[in-house]
DNA sequence: CTTTATAGTGAAATTCAATTTCAAAATGAG
DNA sequence: CTCATTTTGAAATTGAATTTCACTATAAAG
């Protein structure tokens, strides 16, 4: 599945005319073998130790191109930046978030993507994407 | 339910030992008239019209104390500004979001609320609040 | 009706992540 | 290799949220 989200990010970049360039590359390798929920300043800070020269803004025009291209979504989940994960065509979860140490796990429930159809039918709404977000304690942090 | 509010916010402003000013009542009675999703800077502008001399900060830090004392509820729907809604206790309803002309609208699902609790039970997680919006388009916009 | 301790107000300053700007560097088509 | 175009990274800017601070208002006590 690396292969696959590099191959449709590199193909993004031919069909809009841009470069490839080894920042993009070691921005993407960095970003897909994380399987964390990273922050633009936090997948900076990672890179940072191994490429000294890679700048802030490129990581984050880089996370943005990703987003563009499918290979990423963009959240906010409330403590202040912007996160990014990857995500395989067509697959897609929802998140529980840990208001006390930040831990984020997911989940996917087909009941409940059919009922935000039925809602969004009876008032004559086009869903395009939704936010569904649990907030609370995680079963480590209840003690 | 307005008279019910105002209660709750003064026997609040009471509780705590706040004080009781002309200006918190001004925006209060502005913020209960309102239906709206209103972000600071709206209902700023708004009562700059009657009330001049009242300040933005003074409005950002009254609706952050009508959030504190439960007569609202805090969103964040992606527009970069913060949103406030008053809410009677123990009221509950999400949001359908249109991208295109910023329309909120609203609805309940009891169903939906179940599987929540379900999914969080299942990992052992207490939630403490969710946030469930449909983004997309509303029916007026949709031509 | 004072006095007085405490809370509130509003303008201005600050914060901070996001975003834009810009001059220099890299890419790749021809 | 050449050259038009894109990319990069440092620095500057933006904009909403938040803090600071000197002054004012509130309300409890006398
Ligand atoms: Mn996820
Ligand atoms: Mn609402
Ligand atoms: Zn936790
Ligand atoms: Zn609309």
């Amino acid at each position: 599945m690396k292969r696959a989200k590099t191959k449709i990010f590199h193909d993004f970049i031919a069909e809009r005319g841009l470069k490839s360039t080894r920042q993009r590359d070691i921005i993407l390798e960095a970003f897909l073998v994380s399987d964390r929920h990273l922050s633009i300043e936090e997948l900076y800070l990672h890179l940072r130790a191994a490429h000294p020269t890679i700048g802030y803004v490129t990581v984050y025009r880089t996370l943005k191109l990703f987003a563009e291209s499918g290979i990423a979504r963009e959240f906010q989940f409330g403590d202040g930046q912007t996160r990014y994960e990857h995500v395989a065509e067509g697959e897609h979860h929802d998140h529980l978030v840990c208001v006390r140490c930040g831990a984020i796990s997911e989940f996917s429930n087909a009941a409940m993507e059919a009922i935000q159809d039925e809602i969004a039918a009876a008032q004559g709404f086009i869903i395009q994407h939704h936010k569904m977000e649990l907030y609370g304690l995680c079963s480590a942090c209840q003690r």
